[in-house]
DNA sequence: CAGATTTGACCACA
DNA sequence: TGTGGTCAAATCTG
């Protein structure tokens, strides 16, 4: 199992205990900050594991490019080439996948640090072309880089081309998320400190909620073909599908289940979460067009690979509670 | 001051 | 020779 795998079980686990957790908590006896600390809790973990399903920021589609000829391949394939083959442009067609983003608030945070190395004029379009490539390139061989270009058709899309997988560990890069732990024990727990930390905790929802009301209104999507490869996400381990509703809309499947989508935000060091509930208007809220009728995907960033607002709390208080595996996780009132 | 970005130059390919 | 991809020095930024 790799690394992002055990991690997104883990969320997934955590979540569930918690949820159990709170179910033990709606008593009206039980104190309502744990309550309170739980339900986050459990939003944070479910945020978290569906940030690792949903890995490229906003719904974006890819467009495989098998040996296209309209762009030039990357230059080179490792750091070492260029030793040999200083800035050589490779003639045979590699694999590459390209994106179309939109967003009004200019490309889009897929997740990794990407470093720009160049940017380039391209004759007949009206917006230069960036390069990038992984930050990790030297220190741990990453070789995945992507090309970004504004659309001459519609400036607010951005076209990405990526190239390479990531080789790096993407945790490596992010701020470390603190572990909860499961021994401390209660009496350990500072109660002043608690009370902190659900201020924290709300002040962060609400910037959360307010990111989101802007990402809702900002973001619109344009697919084209749908299919994205292991090259883009090469340890996705699954495929989150899409199925056509008409109108050529094609709308996430795991919506009906309240299954929510965490995507980066606009800012190399934020991104925020949709709760479930939110994902219903979010999810409609889409303009998602396709001219292909292949199955989408929706990737986006892993929880840990930016710094998340999300707060991590101590649930070091709660260890003691029981789990209870009855508890009704479908209940649309659970969150609310 | 380290890391990221900008930008002109260099290079290979068509 | 024009174009696109990359390098690397200069500059910017936190």
């Amino acid at each position: 199992m790799d690394w992002e795998q055990s991690s997104l079980l883990k969320e997934l686990t955590q979540g569930r205990e918690l949820s159990s957790l709170l179910g033990k908590h709606l008593h009206p006896s039980a104190p309502p900050q744990t309550r309170q600390v739980l339900l986050h809790k459990i939003l944070c973990s479910y945020d978290k594991a569906l940030s690792m399903l949903n890995w490229s920021g906003f719904m974006v589609e890819t467009k495989p490019i098998l040996g296209s000829t309209s762009t030039a391949p990357f230059a080179y394939s490792d750091a070492s080439h260029k030793i040999h083959s200083f800035k050589k442009r490779k003639t045979c067609s590699e694999r590459s996948e390209q994106v179309r983003v939109c967003s009004l608030e200019g490309p889009l945070e897929d997740g990794y640090c990407w470093r720009k190395y160049g940017q380039k004029d391209i004759l007949g379009s009206n917006f230069p072309r960036g390069y990038y490539r992984c930050t990790h390139r030297y220190s741990q061989g990453c070789l995945a880089a992507k090309q970004v270009q504004r659309s001459d058709e519609d400036p607010t899309i951005f076209e990405v081309k990526y190239r390479g997988r990531h080789t790096c560990n993407r945790a490596s890069h992010s701020i470390a998320t603190k572990v909860p732990s499961t021994t401390e024990s209660e009496e350990n727990v500072d109660h002043s400190r608690e009370k902190q930390q659900q201020q924290q905790l709300e002040e962060k929802q609400k910037q959360s909620k307010e990111i989101l009301m802007s990402f809702e209104t900002g973001l619109k999507v344009k697919t084209e073909d749908l299919d994205i490869r292991d090259d883009i996400f090469p340890s996705f381990p699954f495929r989150i599908e899409s199925e056509e509703v008409g109108n050529g809309l094609f709308v996430k499947s795991l919506m009906e289940n309240d299954i929510s989508f965490v995507s980066p935000a606009v800012s190399e060091s934020n991104y925020f979460s949709v709760s479930p509930f939110h994902m219903g208007s979010f999810g409609l809220a889409q303009n998602v067009q396709t001219s292909e009728s292949d199955l989408t995907e929706m990737i986006s960033a892993p929880t840990s690979v930016t710094n998340s607002p999300i707060v991590d709390l101590d649930i070091s208080s709660l260890d003691k509670l029981e789990f209870d595996p009855s508890f009704p996780f479908d209940n649309p009132d659970f969150f609310t």
